[in-house]
RNA sequence: GGCCCCGUCGUCUAGCGGUCUAGGACAUCUGGUUUUCAUCCAGAAGAUCGCGGGUUCGAUUCCCGCCGGGGUCACCA
């Protein structure tokens, strides 16, 4: 049975980079039919981040992406343990003694006559019952594994084909440090292989290491899971995703108001197309096609710009009752503790903003929440552009009264507001069917005055919006209310 | 620097020896619809397929070299 995982080691938010792996991961086993598991490597204990682990199943949550099994690396110790001391006792392991200062001046001299920084294999050759014995008097260790000499490794990548790689080129790696913790490279291939892991899917960084991990699989006589590097999702300038420009993180993509499934999209585009060249498509029908074979090995640049499309595409999609309900989730996000307690990202809004936004919808009723959607989901690309356009709604706002005589004089303006605004104290009932009787009669009102049907509505728009952009004048007025309206078309 | 990976419009990509005077999407530009913004519609421009050699009747597609970009060289993952 196909089985995958993804093996995050808690060290901040949710990385864009296990986004793509668990997507692909996850709809690899939908298709075969398999299983998902999440697998938490934890082994390196200083760079252990409290509530990573946590941030990442709410991030994967967000996205709904489920697992079938979770797994914690530093419960498991015994079990690298055991196995480390079968590499010993097998003699593809050694003992090593060597102090960090050694080391570290073993480093420098190699650095200064320009070769390859790697273990000098000092203590290979010791001998066995004698490192048994200094272990047993208390003396300070490590276990690491040993490379065969003069001999060229070869590995299999799914995507990339065979890769040969010199063994000289390759350390005595650690495997299990001082701490008795062990490094990734013991863990993760025992864990792959306990947990009957049928394709591993990881980063591209990891391959410059795969021979070690080939030849762990060879010394435990395992046989090896399909291994798939995936493409390295890099920024516009083609480096490396990094967290200060923000969009590393899942959680800068949740807090900007992006919809999951458009990340998971849009994420899934790259380094794959859809068989049919369709560009939306859901992650149901994702799972149908995606094969790991069909992936690209290039490193493709993350496009914002096209990842705004696609939101807007998704977010035009939605019912105006879901648009709804989304951003009062979103806006509850964002008041959230999560928020709170989260990096912070450059925005426009201040966090009293999303309060404000929350409450204003909570005081429209049903129907007029769902003309509020109406007029904006069309015309917001991510959930943070409605604080800018919608302004008005939930904050005073202040005149430019150059804008609003750009085209006509004071006095014409006041003498059409005045019009206007008779007319909105006579409508009768306030709803929007007379406000869209009144529109009609404004555009009427443009060819009485001779001006231009624009011209009418430039005033009437920037009294109330406080700019000239907004979303469609009469529901906005409506929503606004009459005595506001008013009060704002006073000013 | 050693080793490894990658190289098609600005970006994401299609292409798997002839169908390619290289297709689609985003972005850009022009025009149209429109009371703002946006949407929407129509169209345009944009890639000598990194470069140079081969192989072949024929290379974007196969091989080699070069160049360029990236990755990696930890008791981090």
């Amino acid at each position: 049975m196909v089985k995958t995982r993804i093996a995050p080691s808690p060290t901040g938010f949710l990385h864009l980079g296990t986004l793509y792996q668990a997507l692909l991961d996850k709809a690899f086993a939908i298709r075969n039919n398999g299983k998902f598991i999440v697998r938490i490597e934890d082994t390196d204990t200083n760079r252990y981040v409290e509530g990573a682990v946590d941030a990442l199943y709410k991030g994967l949550k967000w996205v709904n992406i489920s697992f079938d099994e979770t797994y914690i690396q530093s419960e498991r110790l015994d079990i690298y343990k055991k196995h480390a001391d079968e590499l010993i006792e097998k003699g593809h392991a050694y003992y090593c003694f060597c102090t960090e200062e050694r080391l570290t001046k073993l480093r420098e001299e190699q650095s200064k006559k320009k070769v390859p920084p790697m273990y000098d294999k000092h203590c290979r050759s010791i001998n066995i019952d004698e490192a048994k014995k200094r272990v047993d008097a208390g003396e300070k260790f490590v276990i690491r594994m040993k490379i065969p000499e003069n001999t060229k490794i070869l590995v299999h990548d799914l995507i990339r084909g065979d890769i040969e790689f010199d063994s000289s080129a390759v350390d005595d790696q650690v495997i299990m440090k001082g701490n008795g913790f062990p490094t990734y490279h013991l863990a993760a291939m025992v864990d792959d292989h306990l947990m009957e892991i049928t394709h591993v899917l990881r980063g591209p960084e990891w391959i410059t290491s795969f021979p070690k991990h080939k030849l762990l699989y060879d010394y435990f006589d395992w046989e090896m899971p399909v291994f798939v590097h995936t493409p390295l999702i890099t920024d516009m300038s083609g480096a490396k995703l990094s967290k200060r420009k923000g969009h590393s993180s899942v959680d800068w993509f949740r807090r900007k108001g992006y919809l999951p499934e458009a990340v998971l999209n849009f994420i899934s585009l790259l380094g794959w197309s859809h068989p049919e060249g369709k560009e939306i498509f859901s992650f149901d029908e994702f799972s149908k096609v995606f094969d790991f074979k069909d992936l690209s090995a290039v490193s493709p640049k993350f496009d914002l710009v096209k990842m705004e499309w696609m939101n807007g595409q998704y977010l035009q999609n939605l019912s105006d009752e879901e648009f709804i309900n989304r951003l009062t989730s979103w806006l509850k996000y964002c008041i959230s503790s999560e928020y709170q307690g989260a990096t912070e990202f450059e925005t426009h809004w201040t966090p009293n903003d999303y309060k404000l936004m929350l409450n204003f919808l909570n005081s429209l009723n049903d129907e007029t929440k769902l003309l509020f959607a109406e007029i904006n989901n069309q015309r917001i690309k991510k959930f943070e552009d409605l604080l800018p356009l919608n302004n008005f709604f939930v904050k005073d706002t202040e005149i430019n009264q150059e804008l609003l005589t750009k085209n006509k004089s004071k006095e014409e303006i006041k003498s059409h507001m005045n019009w206007f605004l008779s007319e909105l104290e006579n409508l009768g009932d306030w709803n929007l069917e007379s406000l869209k009787g009144l529109e009609e009669k404004t555009v009427k009102r443009a060819s009485e005055l001779g001006w231009k049907v624009g011209e009418v509505f430039h005033p009437i728009r920037v009294l109330l919006a406080g700019s000239t952009i907004s979303p469609p004048l009469f529901e906005s007025i409506f929503i606004f209310g009459k005595e506001k309206t008013i009060k704002s078309l006073n000013r």
